[in-house]
DNA sequence: TGCGCTCGATTTGTATCCAATCTGGATTGA
DNA sequence: TCAATCCAGATTGGATACAAATCGAGCGCA
């Protein structure tokens, strides 16, 4: 669990306290992305820095760092929220999103390796063995089921980023990542299989453009990706 | 200029404490992307406190917040530097900000205001202006020929990505530019009248697109366009 | 009842203090 | 002469102290 606990294993690595805030940052950017730390809550800095065993110093300073990367909002003489996402603010990075992964993709298909590739085509093993769990329905099955997914898709989409060889594009598909709470495209496909397993194809269709190394393919396939994503959520949003 | 003093006007505006932090933030980002404080030097926490008349806790919480920007460079134990972007970053920077400045000026052509349109009109006027003061050769012509071409350039892009109406996409784009020195292509334009008036022309060109609605178009434009001026400054790199 | 007010508890914001770390130059020894 | 070592000053990192602001409960008053 991300729970509480001495930051990082406060040992082996030559310097470890050089970290401190840094693993704050991590620590609560994954207590924040798991719902540990709840959308639109507040976060107390005492609270935080007991929880570590920090004084506030430390804590106050990677809540700085979370406003700047846009996860959070600092409010004057109030605290720190966990910033909640406007259906605007979804609609919209999902676009960006799409335009910036499309172009990685481009890029993926002239640059990507042989062992990348490999990495690529197992996520569809652990993609269809999710779909098999969903199928099974029972709540263990599912939460293996989501745990396959996520697995498999933080490879696949980590894979296409990094193969396309710019790590500026990286860096700024990262930052939109943090914003947005992390169970967005699980939600919308969690309890229907037949969307998981339409959603396990798309990957597969993906991985097929790069691998004959069309690339404007490849853009048009993840742009329709994230646009279906994006769809999804939205009706998740509008009638449950 | 840009010079110390306190932070903000440190009267007026309801709350002025409240943004000392930020005020700092800003304050700092402006006094590295003139110049003021150069690239690759190293911030000293107690200068700029003295500077700006408060203690070393909010300097390094601006800190931080500069760090995560990707504007500064915090080394342990050792203080924040001011990022020296490699060769490689600025080539993949302006690549990313070609596909999104491209997609923005898509989004654009179809939600641009009459009052936005005329603004990326005005703008032709003073980068005419900027060329006819680069003609005229005089040291102080050169530093007038400057501050008309920041002026248009800046409203000329701030325009096209706030008429594109993607919020996301203008933060986006906004943390892309803050890692990069402002004057970077300025620098590869600056000296050359014949370069400056080419610069003006794409920037008819594009603004023609957007007038006609024809979004694709536009985004080709605005893709040379930042390709252009990328090509430009690897050449002052590489020859100076 | 309902509205506004005051006051105490909580929480944030800034300054200050001390320990840990790094830098650069002087010193020492081969 | 040169390299390794050590020390002093400078600088950062974290904890603590204190001031300012906010929130909310309880009270008074119409």
């Amino acid at each position: 669990m991300p729970k509480p606990g001495p930051v990082p294993a406060a040992s082996s690595s030559p310097r470890d306290q050089d970290r401190l805030v840094a693993g704050l940052v991590n620590a609560l950017q994954d207590r924040i992305s798991t719902g540990d730390i709840k959308i639109g809550s507040w976060i107390r800095q005492e609270r935080i820095a007991q929880e570590y065993g920090v004084s506030r110093t430390p804590v106050r300073e990677a809540l700085r760092q979370l406003d700047a990367l846009g996860v959070v909002e600092i409010v004057a003489n109030r605290g720190a929220r966990v910033k909640l996402p406007s259906i605007r603010d979804i609609t919209e990075a999902f676009e960006v999103r799409g335009v910036l992964e499309g172009h990685a993709a481009c890029l993926a298909a002239r640059n990507i390796t042989q062992a990348q590739l490999d990495v690529l085509r197992e996520t569809d093993g652990i993609f269809r063995e999710a779909v098999r769990h969903a199928r099974s329905g029972g709540e263990d099955s599912r939460a293996e089921s989501r745990a396959l997914w996520y697995r498999a898709n933080d490879a696949f989409h980590a894979t296409i980023v990094t193969a396309c060889g710019n790590r500026q594009l990286q860096l700024t598909l990262e930052t939109l990542h943090h914003r947005m709470p992390r169970n967005l495209t699980w939600s919308a496909l969690d309890g229907d299989p037949r969307l998981l397993e339409e959603n396990a194809e798309e990957h597969v269709r993906i991985a097929d453009a790069i691998d004959r190394r069309d690339g404007e393919r490849a853009r048009e396939l993840i742009m329709a990706h994230t646009q279906r994503a994006q769809e999804l959520i939205l009706l998740r949003f509008q009638e449950p």
